[in-house]
DNA sequence: GTAACTGTTGACAACATAGTCAGTAGATCT
DNA sequence: AGATCTACTGACTATGTTGTCAACAGTTAC
């Protein structure tokens, strides 16, 4: 009886990286930065772990890797649900819609939250939250002109408060929201949520007629 | 030359519960549950760790026994805020900054983020949110009845989705606040972050009164 | 004083994890 | 076919972490 010859996977370089990076994302989401194990991994990938040390040099540089790139497809994708508001009457409870979507996709927001509380700071993300707040204001000020009473000009503050809360509530809903709704007397399903957004989608837009 | 007797403390073992449990709330905060280590706690308060095993049995056991102290002294404390409220104008701020003051000392607010990122329940809260849902609510007919102009009666779902946005924006801005302030070209200061609770409850205020 | 109780400790075991290293084995080029 | 390159691996090391255990040492009761 011959010994089973155990074929052994050889990948492109980049490939490599790919899987090791997918599998390492879905890890940092669920267990956060701190909770990532080289073997987990591996395991995952099906390789050795000194595997991963061979393409990333080591556990931190393969942390910031992912990190990096996962926030850059997040924010990337914020960006586009934005550009995709079309001007209509409860737009804005739709753009909350997509926004979440984006940030409640495999517990994307976590990260963040994670990121926070473990002190790390988040790479590259200075331009497009600003840049959120500017697609926000152009939004708003546009709107205004083309209302039929003329409004007084929403002030820059008055946009960044409203990205603020919008962040806020949405990534914290994605996270505590369902434990939160069921504590409160309703429960936690995704309807619920959906209806909770609606209520805020609501409560920010008389916000915005009202100066 | 006589070796220095190493005079060797001894704690009730109430006091020693105490001591113990106050470094790893310490850290429990700060590092979240599977940030907790035995030795770290240990060091903190001057005794071996297997002092600390002596004590509550597992590491385990203590991270519970953390918790729930943790919980009961944070409910109490915000119940005693609400109940402090004085039917005023601009009452709503001040409840919402007593509430952020409870929640933001020491950073425990970080401690329900740590909870729902490791998925572990958090022990015995039921009751509790439940009760400031009440006494919101009591609050809000008892000041229509009291107003000059008679409204119609606030629905109990409103109450219940203004206190998770409450809790939502209140736990959230006191982690992901300063820095995401500072993103969005402001500053994470304390006062900006007070600016913010301040826009917040106007806004809330606004939404109690329209219906 | 001394005996019982128990808070406290050092030494050790068992396990997990990041990283090193020499060598193996696919893929590609000539 | 042979040489070269490098993705990949097993074995090992160093370190850190929870938990066990027998023994030590304050405290209290008699």
């Amino acid at each position: 009886m011959v010994a089973p010859k155990p074929t052994r996977r050889r990948r492109t370089a980049e490939d490599a990286r790919a899987a090791i990076m997918d599998a390492a994302e879905k890890r940092l989401i669920e267990a956060g930065p701190s909770g990532i194990r080289l073997q987990e991994i591996a395991a995952d990938v099906s390789v050795s772990h000194p595997t991963i040390l061979h393409h990333f040099g080591s556990r931190e540089a393969l942390v910031s890797a992912v990190l990096e790139r996962l926030m850059h497809t997040i924010y990337a994708e914020v960006l586009l649900a934005l550009s995709q508001s079309d001007d209509d009457e409860d737009e804005l409870v739709r753009v909350l819609d997509r926004a979440y979507a984006v940030l409640s996709t495999q517990g994307r927001a976590r990260v963040f939250y994670w990121l926070a509380l473990e002190g790390i700071e988040p790479p590259n993300d200075e331009v497009a939250l600003a840049a959120v707040v500017q697609a926000a204001h152009e939004i708003r000020t546009s709107r205004r002109s083309l209302g039929p009473t003329q409004t007084r000009a929403p002030s820059l503050d008055d946009t960044r408060f409203l990205v603020v809360l919008s962040v806020l509530a949405l990534t914290s809903q994605s996270i505590l929201g369902p434990h939160l709704l069921t504590r409160v007397g309703l429960d936690g399903e995704p309807k619920t949520l959906s209806r909770f957004r609606a209520w805020l989608g609501r409560l920010l837009h008389a916000q915005l007629g009202a100066h």
